[in-house]
DNA sequence: GGTGTTCACGTTTAGACAGCATGTC
DNA sequence: CTAAACGTGAACACC
């Protein structure tokens, strides 16, 4: 089907805009539209990645702003995705409809949610927004959700499955739901009351592959299909014997891609052999690369190495592997760092990324090879396989469509019972089904404060008939035990003095902002009725920070080792009088989780006392990036302590608290607070003009320029000297000024 | 006595959403 | 019910 005869239903810039790159709908796109696309009829979108599903979500969004009848949303379980599609949409619709983000990082609140037309939220974002009863709900028509399968997660899918049943109670709406290929694509559209659309397409072919023992072979799973059942899983398809120079089929492999000039992704299963994979392979990329190119690599190495003022063991690493177009890749890096590989990943400068999964998860980061080193991940019990959903998200990163006609995904096998049982499992084998998680009770206590606090409900029996039409209640039938849950956690509810009884049920004031504040009930009155005993004391860093750790959404905490246990019981001895909460003896069973919450606040009561992070991280086995999500979590954590105090009055608590999240914020002692507050000054500037008696505003008025200039640099200086509403006028500057205003 | 090798044992293991206010791709 | 890679330190061989 050609765009051109879908003209006439969206807007005719939109068309021109998507026609300079697409003039051919593909056999799903052409699927969605036959099954009423543009009828305001309810899809399900299953298919691989790549496979051109966001057109899809585009075609609908475009027919909708095309009527100006109502907003859009669109639903991401990422926050790097919603800035991946923020940034595509606000270029398509540029002068044309408002496009606005909204996650946790940042809303685009300047016009607030209410006047845009087009809304990408992430689905915690958009659960809490349904919790503030957020006013502009009610105008959304078209409701996308990217990544559906999400509802097979046990920790988010519920909340997803929860924010899509109230949707459907609260507004009518056209609904688009994009999801990965799984089994049972039938029974969630029929859930969702949608038509179904699934296909295997891709736009460019993928080569499935295993290498094993020097020996790479490829799958051709079309003239395969039909032995799938039996066991005859004939080799049909290239085979290739790999020059073997280094003893190692991935260290092999890694030479072969090199050689030909093209770029992988190795998917490896944990952070450190994504780190040692990389530093091995960046010994035998440096033949490969001329002098123009390591010119290059050795800038963003430096600028990778670079991102903290003092650079951690990992961050020397990185800038190592770079110089030789090796990165790798996974939660520890900074954002920055991540930025810097994806972004020379794409223009071909860097060769090879090794990767922990989340690459995968994240943004579009298409390779012409992707080589999945481990198809197996420790769990609770042992290594085991990962899913076969997994595997395809993985092998469908192989291939650039702009680039190459086809992509190749090839495991690594250490031998061949190993390489059948991949075959069968993962090549030829089929995709799982996605089930609900609903009934844990962990989850379903926040969601029934939530539902609460929001509706107006008459008793238990009314929240049933809300949990009757979700997901788990379609899957299963059978809800006594979310019954039984819900009962329990009613109860539990009222003793927290969260819920009350009256006339309905109904939330407190305070019941009311713990769910707002998007944290767990039992993390709240764990809160609350520790800080309660204390409220007129005054309360060490520690053993506030202490009691964060304790909550639930700080997990998973840093592991004890044996090493550090002396350490730890030195501190224990040393401040037990000021933690709160009880401390447990050795012997009790919670005794280590109380210890990895301790060494936690110890990571943190180092940082607020400006301890270098580079020593940190050596001292306690963290990353710079675990650190940063950390911070994140306890400043949030200490903000909702900080609006308990105010619900219940506990002035000197709060003044406490707050000064405790902006030493967190910075990482610096209470000494530091009025140079820090000046742009261009972070913890280790301002600890370093502090040290050399600059300790107020004052003193940076008082000081001579050029004395000032000499420790901070020049621009700095200018820049502090300004801020304190002085004007420098030293001989060079003007100089400088003359000679800048010349070539303007 | 210094240095290199081997072996047994111990340790560790992916990821990422949320508040609020302010200023960025 | 289930694993494997890496680091550490002791024991040992060799110059």
């Amino acid at each position: 089907m050609k765009l051109e005869e879908i003209k006439t239903e969206i807007p005719e810039v939109v068309f021109e805009r998507l026609n300079r790159n697409i003039s051919e709908l593909n056999p799903p796109q052409e699927q969605a539209v036959k099954l009423g696309l543009f009828k305001k009829n309810n899809l399900i979108v299953s298919s691989p990645t790549a496979s051109g599903k966001t057109l899809i979500a585009t075609l609908a969004a475009s027919k909708t702003l095309k009527e100006k009848k109502g907003k859009i949303l669109y639903v991401v379980p990422l926050k790097a995705l919603a800035n991946e599609k923020y940034h595509y949409y606000t270029n398509l619709f540029k002068g044309l409809f408002s496009v606005a983000i909204s996650t946790g990082d940042f809303d685009s609140n300047e016009n607030k949610l209410y006047d845009k037309d087009f809304i990408i939220i992430t689905v915690e974002k958009l659960d809490s927004l349904l919790r503030h009863n957020a006013a502009w709900i009610s105008k959304v028509k078209l409701v996308v959700a990217d990544e559906i399968h999400l509802l097979n997660d046990v920790e988010r899918g519920p909340t997803l499955e929860i924010a899509l049943t109230r949707l459907k109670e609260l507004i009518e709406f056209q609904f688009i739901g994009l999801s990965a290929t799984i089994k049972n694509s039938e029974e969630l559209s029929s859930w969702l009351n949608c038509q179904l659309v699934e296909s295997n397409y891709r736009p460019v072919e993928l080569e499935e592959g295993i290498l094993c023992q020097g020996l790479l072979e490829f799958y051709n799973k079309k003239r395969n299909l039909e032995f799938v059942n039996g066991s005859e899983l004939a080799n049909i398809g290239n085979t290739i014997h790999l020059e073997q120079k280094y003893n190692s089929d991935i260290l092999d492999l890694a030479y072969n891609t090199l050689k030909k000039s093209q770029q992988a992704i190795i998917f490896v299963k944990s952070r450190r052999s994504a780190e040692s994979l990389a530093k091995k392979i960046s010994v035998l990329s440096k033949q490969f690369l001329d002098k123009n190119t390591l010119h290059k690599l050795k800038k963003i190495s430096n600028e990778a190495e670079n991102v903290l003022e003092n650079p951690t063991a990992q961050c020397k690493h990185l800038g190592l592997y770079l110089k030789s177009a090796v990165a790798f890749h996974h939660a520890g890096l900074l954002n920055e760092q991540k930025r810097i590989i994806e972004e020379n990943f794409r223009k071909g400068l860097i060769k090879i990324i090794v990767a922990t999964p989340t690459l995968a998860m994240g943004v579009s980061l298409p390779s012409y090879r992707v080589i999945i080193q481990d198809l197996k991940r420790y769990s609770n019990f042992g290594l085991q396989y990962i899913p076969v959903l997994e595997y395809k998200q993985f092998a469908g990163r192989a291939g650039r469509p702009e680039h190459h006609s086809k992509g190749e995904a090839i495991s690594i096998a250490k031998d061949s019972r190993t390489k059948e049982e991949i075959k069968k499992r993962y090549v030829f084998g089929e995709v799982e089904n996605i089930y609900s998680k609903l009934a844990v009770e962990p989850i379903l206590r926040t969601h029934v404060l939530s539902l609460i606090a929001t509706h107006s409900i008459a008793s238990e029996l009314e929240l049933m008939d809300f949990f009757s039409k979700t997901f788990y209640a379609y899957q299963y039938k059978d809800l006594s035990i979310v019954e039984n849950h819900i009962n329990s956690i009613v109860k539990k509810l009222q003793k927290y003095g969260f819920v009350k009884k009256e006339n309905g049920l109904e939330a407190t004031l305070i019941g009311k902002r713990v769910s707002e504040l998007y944290i767990d009930p039992d993390t709240a009155y764990y809160f609350i009725s520790s800080l309660e005993k204390v409220k007129t004391n005054h309360i060490d860093e520690l053993g506030l920070l202490k009691l964060m750790c304790d909550s639930l959404e700080m997990r998973p905490l840093l592991n004890v080792k044996k090493s550090d246990y002396s350490v730890l019981e030195d501190i224990l001895e040393q401040f037990s009088d000021k933690l709160l909460g009880n401390i447990p003896q050795e012997w009790d069973y919670d005794y280590d989780s109380f210890l990895r919450s301790l060494k936690t606040a110890l990571v943190m009561y180092n940082w607020i006392n400006e301890v270098g992070e580079d020593k940190i991280m050596e001292k306690f086995g963290l990353s710079p990036g675990g650190l940063r999500v950390k911070l994140e979590i306890l400043n949030w954590l200490l903000y909702s302590c900080r609006e308990f105090c105010i619900l219940k009055k506990w002035k000197n608590l709060y003044r406490q608290i707050e000064k405790l999240r902006l030493r967190l914020k910075y990482g610096i002692k209470d000494e530091l607070f009025p140079l820090i507050k000046l742009k261009g000054i972070g913890r280790v500037r301002a600890r370093m003009l502090f040290n050399n008696k600059i300790k107020s505003l004052q003193d940076i008025r008082e000081i001579p320029f050029n004395n000032l200039k000499n420790l901070i640099g020049k621009q700095t200086a200018l820049n502090l000297k300004k801020a304190v509403g002085e004007n420098v006028f030293d001989r060079e500057n003007i100089l400088n000024y003359f000679k800048n205003s010349k070539k303007a």
